[in-house]
DNA sequence: GTCTATAGACCGATAGAC
DNA sequence: GTCTATCGGTCTATAGAC
């Protein structure tokens, strides 16, 4: 791994705990045992390295979300092509189950995600455009996957008529909110996972046409 | 409003803003036309004056939640008492329905009441305590009283049986998700509103046992 | 591309006059 | 309880040797 990837990398570490504001170039340098002056033969600034991280964040954000095999990375749904419909018209319940959970145990287990998603937590009031990545990530995206998804499934009769917006929200919220207790209470993330599990599954009974608990 | 006031309140502007490490003294003093020397005659350091606008924000919490007519402020169910029962067994979706909103009005227009919410927000990696600060008062504190009331609610059969966690969660959940956009975008404000609006509508008319739409 | 050394600004906190 | 002045330290960033 090059010296820059190797700066990059612990970078984000730093900034996911301290902040761009807390972290200083020595605490960079330190732990990967050059001088905090070299730093600045591979970038010109504190700012460019945090840029440079949200930069490459973002590249792999878009190519983790096109996994989920939709196309709206965007936020626009004019982006959608002949590709999606094709997923939505094959998508079940235990589909978009499977899909959402994937999308779960993926963020949560993998460091460089959990990393930025907090760099971005601390930082969202920053600037107006980091509080504009940060809602477009976790929420606008996710949300109008889901909603999609919803409008899909109730036209084929999976689940029961309603509006897809607001059953998106009920669905993805409690799953970014015990997100939110993972990350700043890691010791609580066996409860976290059982009640994002308790609460897919019991989404889906509530929501499915054929025999209904609630 | 004296000076020890004054300076509790510019501080935490400034802390809800730029967070503890991109706030100086002088960011403090300079709004309030004095010296940082003279912030030192009402407080020890910089980490006393946040320490007391937490310690301050707890107390105004504690009342807060007390106004919605519970008592479990420390997370602890076993603090109920006969007033409680009374409220829950006077319950209706409706009355739950103002309740919330009545909430999320407040934490929405209040100035201060954001103010804190945002400097927890970015201060929530900073420390365990504070970590365990922001669950304890924007989740588990509200999760723990919807699920108490979820479970009267389903008792005096207004909403249909199911798992009470489960409910608060998908309830609550969408709540708190649509205050993060707007804090992070003030400008979406109204369309946050509706859709928390929307939401609290629609949960109820597919928990209510009598005409359900989903 | 790494180092040491340092510039220049700002930090938190203190001293002492008023 | 406010000020100015300042201490000692750290910050970002640069200069220049190797």
């Amino acid at each position: 791994m090059s010296t820059k990837e190797l700066i990059l990398e612990e970078a984000l570490r730093q900034f996911s705990q301290k902040g761009f504001d807390g972290t200083s170039m020595s605490d960079i340098a330190g732990p990967l045992g050059i001088s905090k002056a070299a730093l600045y033969k591979h970038f010109e600034s504190k700012q460019q390295i945090f840029e440079e991280i949200i930069a490459e964040s973002e590249v792999k954000y878009k190519a983790f979300f096109e996994k989920l095999s939709v196309h709206f990375l965007t936020g626009s749904h004019e982006a959608m092509n002949k590709q999606d419909v094709d997923v939505y018209s094959g998508i079940t319940s235990e589909g978009l189950c499977e899909n959402v959970l994937a999308f779960v145990r993926f963020s949560m287990s993998d460091e460089y995600s959990g990393q930025v998603r907090r760099m971005l937590t601390i930082s969202q009031f920053q600037s107006r455009e980091l509080g504009e990545t940060y809602t477009r990530r976790y929420v606008d995206a996710m949300l109008g996957y889901d909603e999609k998804l919803f409008e899909q499934l109730m036209k084929a009769g999976v689940i029961k008529p309603g509006n897809p917006k607001v059953l998106a929200a009920m669905f993805y919220a409690p799953v970014i909110m015990y997100m939110g207790i993972w990350d700043r209470e890691p010791d609580r993330a066996d409860e976290c996972e059982k009640a994002i599990r308790d609460h897919v599954e019991q989404f889906f009974t509530m929501t499915k046409h054929m025999g209904s608990v609630l």
